[in-house]
DNA sequence: CATGAATGAGAATTCATTCAT
DNA sequence: CATGAATGAATTCTCATTCAT
């Protein structure tokens, strides 16, 4: 069971979430069935559907816990009031902080994509977090710190990047908090084209 | 439907091919449904039947397919024959090439992490492209033209930055070819710390 | 491919029938499906339509075809004009020699109480044989040559401890050329209650 | 619905059984599909599959505990303690028992010879229950109570006539119960020159 | 409130039949 | 006339959801 990225009220309901986490990042939503969910969980079929009115109800639940919870990390009243620059460090760090904690999480987040089982409120959550983080890659540009150009398209790479790192990390196995990040820093701020940063600066977090 | 990666001796199998790559890549392989492939084909269901055993052996079908296409895009024998740092460029114009043409089979094999339905044998293609990748990559760093560090680590960056441009350009709508590929090649080759490239070389494909 | 028990006018039409007959005695009528037909038969399935406009007038035509040459071998004019005991004595010994040359005919036959796809029509054949055989059975009765009793019921014990000497040569392998056919004669014929046989007179035929 | 061979823990899965069991008898394991299992049981489709993984495993089920059954009634410890002659005679009464009681569960068994969805495991009850029978048979001949020669080949004779009875009655409409098993048993004891019965010795049981 | 057996609509697969070549 | 690819209705089996206990 992957450790839940919030606490909740209701133990059982917290189980079932857990349990369909852990399984929609191994197989896929519609690749889930919801006996498997309550197997894991450890309770009966009819306990999820006194928490969740149907299935595609629970991967709403599962995405928007799980987006929130990442959203509410990267982005914290302290990199809102930090300098562009130093933001970007910091959701950097955050990133790396969620993404070590909670892999599956991450991983899960990674892949909707393909979201058929989400209905458009489920995605504000996403793209709050995107208008927040766009803005501060623009304040950064505005001042000459990162590399001009569509700021969503950066935005965009950098978080590919990162992803890159996390899948290769579930590939390898090699677990994330096993990797040089101040290289891996480095070289993600060159990507930004990210001026204003010392050698040695990123550490594992 | 997409534009096929390779032809085909069938027409039909073909149809049947690029329908079933559409739907997977806009659903998920479990979230598609054969009477749907079919009908997107513009077969019977039967028909689909005639040329792949059942549902798994066409998911792996067009994965492997797919895969194997990019493969044979990206590594071409000119980027065997080339020097590391002459392949790597190669490889990442033959990239946005590939993901320009076929922007469909492209996405669905991004998200093939979870290929439930894929038996290790369908995985050769893409840990034959792997090695492949990685032998240039460290002969790049043999000669100091790349950053040092875990090699494959850096593919998985520079490949996600990559898919990122990718997801970016489907979830906005902007296609592939109307980007400044310039100036993402010259991000990226700073991702890889490449030394010896000049201003203006990346130019949109 | 079984003997055939008659000659057919068209050769495909032909093995149509003996490789429907072997199938549907190995497997059963529902059990059987039209292409392993045309396969077994080295035609192609269209063929098949040719000859016979569905699965249920082919099957229909096998057991007709196969009872009617039981009934065609076992009561021979010879037979109806033999008195009533001689009578029973050729009718066993065509019995015999029938199931020794057609064993997959005689089995098939020998299955079709679930003839859910035979029309009345179909088992007129059936009822005419019956008649025929209860009568000389009677005759013989009346005479005080067989054992009093419902001449049916004597019929039914007679052709089952038959079918039960093929059954166990199916089952066992020893073909029924092989078996001391004067002793299961003899065994019958008591069953019968059969009069004025002579020690010896059931020999292999 | 045909009254059970045995009690069942389960009401739903006796249900089941019991439609089964007489929709193979009338129609062929292959000629019977699922729903109408379920609709003559009285259940959903769904619930069949709660009790047996697939189709196959039903008709085995259904197989085996009627064959059980039947060994169970017809050979007891009483008949394993008996003389030969008595065993014999005990069997007969068994087998007329059984049959008139359970007449779809005994027409079902005689029809087996084809049971492609029979794996060789469920044979095995066959195979018990054939040892026994012959070892009686044998003894009987040890003592010279029964006619010389192979006594597989008697048993299938003997069991063969007994099965043409009840094939008539299934015809005729006649039950079991209607018959003169005096005479009956007289006849089938002359086949296998059963010596030491008295006159008027089997009655109806 | 939790349970899990029962349900039946829907998904995968088979196969009798047609028909263009 | 023979062929066998194509069809789609029918069949087996799955699984989201309900509800009596």
């Amino acid at each position: 069971m992957p450790p839940s990225v919030t606490s909740d009220e209701n133990p059982l309901r917290r189980k079932v979430l857990d349990a369909a986490l852990e399984l929609f990042e191994e197989r896929t939503w519609d690749g889930t069935n919801v006996p498997e969910i309550a197997a894991r969980a450890g309770v009966a079929v009819g306990t999820i559907y006194r928490y969740f009115p149907n299935k595609q109800a629970l991967g709403e639940a599962v995405f928007t816990e799980a987006k929130t919870a990442f959203a509410n990390a990267v982005i914290t009243d302290e990199v809102r009031k930090a300098d562009p620059v130093t933001a970007i460090k910091m959701i950097w760090q955050h990133q790396i902080a969620f993404a070590t904690a909670y892999p599956q999480a991450f991983s899960f987040l990674e892949h909707q994509v393909h979201g058929s089982y989400l209905r458009p409120q489920a995605l504000e959550v996403v793209h709050r977090l995107n208008t927040e983080l766009v803005e501060i890659l623009q304040a950064a540009q505005a001042i000459g710190a990162v590399r001009p150009g569509d700021p969503q398209l950066l935005l965009s790479m950098v978080f590919g990047a990162f992803v890159g790192v996390t899948k290769y990390s579930r590939a390898s196995g090699i677990p994330l908090s096993a990797y040089d990040w101040g290289s891996i820093g480095q070289a993600v701020m060159s990507l930004l084209g990210l001026k204003d940063h010392e050698p040695g600066e990123f550490t594992d977090p």
